[in-house]
RNA sequence: GGGCGCUUAGCUCAGUUGGCUAGAGCAUCUCGUUUACACCGAGGAGGCCAGGGGUUCGAGUCCCUUAGCGCCCACCA
């Protein structure tokens, strides 16, 4: 008799926790206990998602399509493997605490290393687990017993080895560089954790000496006394390189000297510039090509210091209208074009405006990985499936800025370096895990960048350099992540792939785009137009969710979620069910095992053959990884061809109104047919297709997950 | 300023190496309750594939160009 379960519509919430319990228990995620012989592997890295919070849209393109290839490859017969992670996400979960504290009227400021560090700790270990239980309602088939997480400790040995292997081939170095400083979140951000934002700001003319330099930040100009213009700016040829000359400024008379440099911009303001190299990169730079001494005007906090004199203790943009107010007391206002729109460099994360800054920093020096990485590329060792990111990827590596790995938050991995002060400006460093011997070491404070280690991290999961499954399953079949991670992430793992165990860490990469909201505008918090994939499988289902964000997402490209997408594949998911119950009513008692095939007439072995054809078909779609196409084709066949051809020409035969073979025949190719869809809905819609399989009048079946897929 | 990409049915988008009488989903219109499913079926309407030019037997697909839109990168004081 038919199971009742079929006699309701389909409700997912009844089956799909049982499902993935069902999966994780016969131990098929990990590829070790996959049945049969399997030479080939396939093996894919979870992004591991920040340990801070709730899974969003975008993961749900991240772990749906990864599945469905895992899935897919698995069915085919290779060893899979799939691995899933966390990643402690330093600075943003550090963040995220610190508007906690804030909440509570805490602050960092005040607290002890330790106890920060433990309180973080506990706070993400919370989270962690939900989100991982996210990662299982998408019914992601991964292998949790090889779970990893950044912070654990052996994970953090081996990042510490890279550190010092690293300092060894004198690929870190420490120096004083203009680095991008966060005043209220105190720390330093590489070029990347930067954006630009265009403001609209007073742009003032102030006479100095014999020249009319312009500037936005009046604050920072207490201690120029260099004056910069372009070699070949005719207006000022009179004036020789080092000529000095005494002019009257904010606090009192200064003796400025001339410098010309090619990077001034002669249609620019008036073509000069005074220079302050401790809080501008460009200044920075010209400082360093002319040899010239600098100092600090803004401290940490961002206030003013004490060269500023009256004005010494107060915030930057305070001071401002308050140094303009006296140059113009002075007389030295010759301008003030109100509005003058600039880009100023924020943090991404926070929206703080940061202040360059000299400091002491570790550096990775980028040119000769980024060599590696374009070698790599020529060999074709790396394939872009969007090839217009080859492109972008290129030139990024052609164009590398050095990489400044050290981070002021306690939230990390504390950098295995140790000081000992020897006077002004003049310390001893000793790279190494344990404190050195005498007196006066002092380790650190600082951490790495997060993508110090994710950047390692297809290495770190495999367990590089001996461990087993780094010898089975690297370098892995494919990187599935974000396009907006193309600068982030995977040049971070190519180049430590390259670098540490001298191969690409994976051959295809695959970057997706971004999930807009139903009308296509990206989705943020702030504008309250967030989906949660969890939500929505709690709604339509998880598999109805998962086909939402296959189809149409084509490699590359950002694509809209409207909700009414989900719901008509919620639908889809009662076809099926309603399509099992039809086939498994009218087949009930049928000996599908014993049926002797040869008595199928042609036609009916055309239509057998064809569905099967099409299964070939879906599956070399997600191999050339057209899986929106692979989900769309199967969708169509199901739908309009089973379901409204197939079907409804069988009910004649199946009514008894033709001959008793025919009606066995019929059966028979209804199953057949059946049997063939459900494995090819099996990657995309896992849930449905495994419940139904477990009715499939077949004796000593598997899991369909681990079914043959030809 | 540099780079990448987009413009196809009312809406959201597919369309692989040029062969298309240009497709899908949603929306819409007409009809229909028949061994599953109204979370359904049958049928229909709807497009000079952004504009212009070129290559070709043949162009939505390749080349040039114009216009509009989007994203990324960048030290304009």
């Amino acid at each position: 008799m038919i199971n009742d379960k079929y006699l309701k519509p389909y409700n997912h919430a009844d089956y799909e926790d049982n499902i993935y319990k069902t999966w994780n228990d016969s131990g098929y995620f990990n590829p070790d206990n996959l049945p049969g012989e399997r030479e080939e592997t396939f093996s894919i890295i979870l992004p591991p998602p920040n340990a801070n919070g709730n899974l969003h849209a975008g993961h749900g393109s991240d772990f749906v399509l990864k599945d469905i290839m895992a899935r897919y490859h698995r069915m085919l017969g290779k060893k899979t493997l799939m691995i899933p992670g966390a990643d402690h996400a330093g600075f943003e979960t550090q963040g995220v605490y610190e508007k906690k504290l804030q909440k509570e009227g805490r602050s960092r400021f005040g607290m002890n290393r330790q106890e920060l560090y433990d309180e973080i700790y506990d706070f993400v270990m919370e989270h962690k687990g939900n989100m991982e239980e996210q990662v299982k309602r998408l019914g992601t088939s991964c292998d949790w017993s090889r779970n990893t997480f950044t912070l654990q400790p052996n994970i953090v040995s081996k990042v510490e080895n890279t550190f010092m292997q690293m300092y060894e081939d004198g690929m870190i170095y420490r120096g004083k560089r203009s680095i991008h400083w966060n005043p209220k979140f105190k720390t330093s951000l590489a070029d990347i954790e930067t954006k630009f934002e265009d403001r609209t700001e007073p742009f003032y003319y102030f006479q100095y000496g014999p020249f009319e330099i312009a500037t936005s930040r009046p604050e920072t100009k207490f201690g120029d006394k260099y004056v910069v213009m372009h070699p070949d700016d005719k207006r000022y040829s009179k004036y020789k390189e080092g000529d000095t000359f005494e002019a009257e400024w904010i606090n009192g008379k200064v003796t400025a000297t001339i410098l010309k440099d090619e990077v001034i911009d002669m249609e620019f303001g008036t073509g000069v510039m005074t220079i302050t190299p401790w809080h501008d990169l460009t200044d920075f730079e010209i400082a360093e090509r002319h040899n010239l001494e600098y100092e600090q005007i803004i401290d940490l906090d961002g206030k003013l210091m004490d060269i500023a004199e009256e004005f010494a203790g107060q915030k930057v943009h305070i001071a401002r209208p308050e140094v303009v107010k006296k140059l113009q007391k002075k007389g030295l206002v010759t301008k003030i074009e109100e509005k003058h729109t600039h880009a100023v460099r924020i943090c991404e994360r926070t929206g703080v405006i940061l202040e360059p800054q000299l400091m002491d920093q570790w550096f990775v020096k980028m040119k000769p990985l980024t060599q590696m990485a374009l070698k790599a590329l020529d060999e074709k060792k790396l394939y872009f499936v969007s090839e217009q990111f080859e492109k972008t990827f290129r030139h990024w590596m052609e164009n590398p800025i050095d990489w400044n790995i050290s981070r002021q938050i306690v939230w990390g991995i504390q950098i295995p370096a140790w000081f000992k002060n020897k006077g002004k400006e003049n310390e001893e460093i000793k790279v190494q895990k344990e404190k050195p011997n005498g007196d006066g070491w002092i380790q650190d404070t600082d951490t790495f960048d997060t993508w110090f280690s994710s950047g390692q991290w297809p290495l770190l999961t495999l367990g590089f350099p001996d461990g087993k499954d780094f010898k089975t399953f690297y370098p892995t079949t494919v990187m599935e992540t974000g396009r907006d991670l193309i600068f982030k992430w995977v040049p971070r793992m190519i180049m430590f792939g390259l670098y540490l165990a001298k191969d690409v860490p994976f051959k295809d990469i695959y970057l997706h785009g971004m999930v807009l909201d139903g009308k296509g505008v990206k989705m943020s918090k702030s504008k309250g137009n967030t989906l949660s994939p969890i939500d929505l499988g709690d709604e339509f289902g998880m598999d109805a969710t998962r086909m939402s964000f296959v189809i149409g997402n084509t490699p590359g490209r950002d694509m809209p979620l409207p909700v009414d997408k989900v719901r008509g594949y919620k639908k889809f998911s009662n076809k099926i069910w309603n399509i099992a119950r039809f086939i498994y009513e009218n087949t009930d008692g049928f000996d599908y095992q014993n049926f002797d095939t040869s008595k199928l007439t042609e036609t009916e072995n055309i239509i057998i053959k064809e569905v099967k054809n099409i299964k070939l078909e879906v599956g070399k779609n997600i191999e050339d990884y057209k899986l929106y196409m692979g989900a769309e084709d199967a969708y169509h066949y199901v739908w309009h061809t089973l379901a409204d051809k197939i079907l409804e020409e069988s009910k004649e035969a199946l009514g008894n109104k033709t001959t008793a073979e025919d009606k066995k025949n019929k059966q028979y190719m209804l199953l057949t047919i059946f049997g063939e869809i459900l494995k090819m809905l099996h990657p995309f819609m896992p849930f449905i297709t495994e419940e139904i399989w477990s009715d499939f009048p077949i004796e000593n079946k598997d899991l369909l997950m681990v079914e043959s897929w030809n």
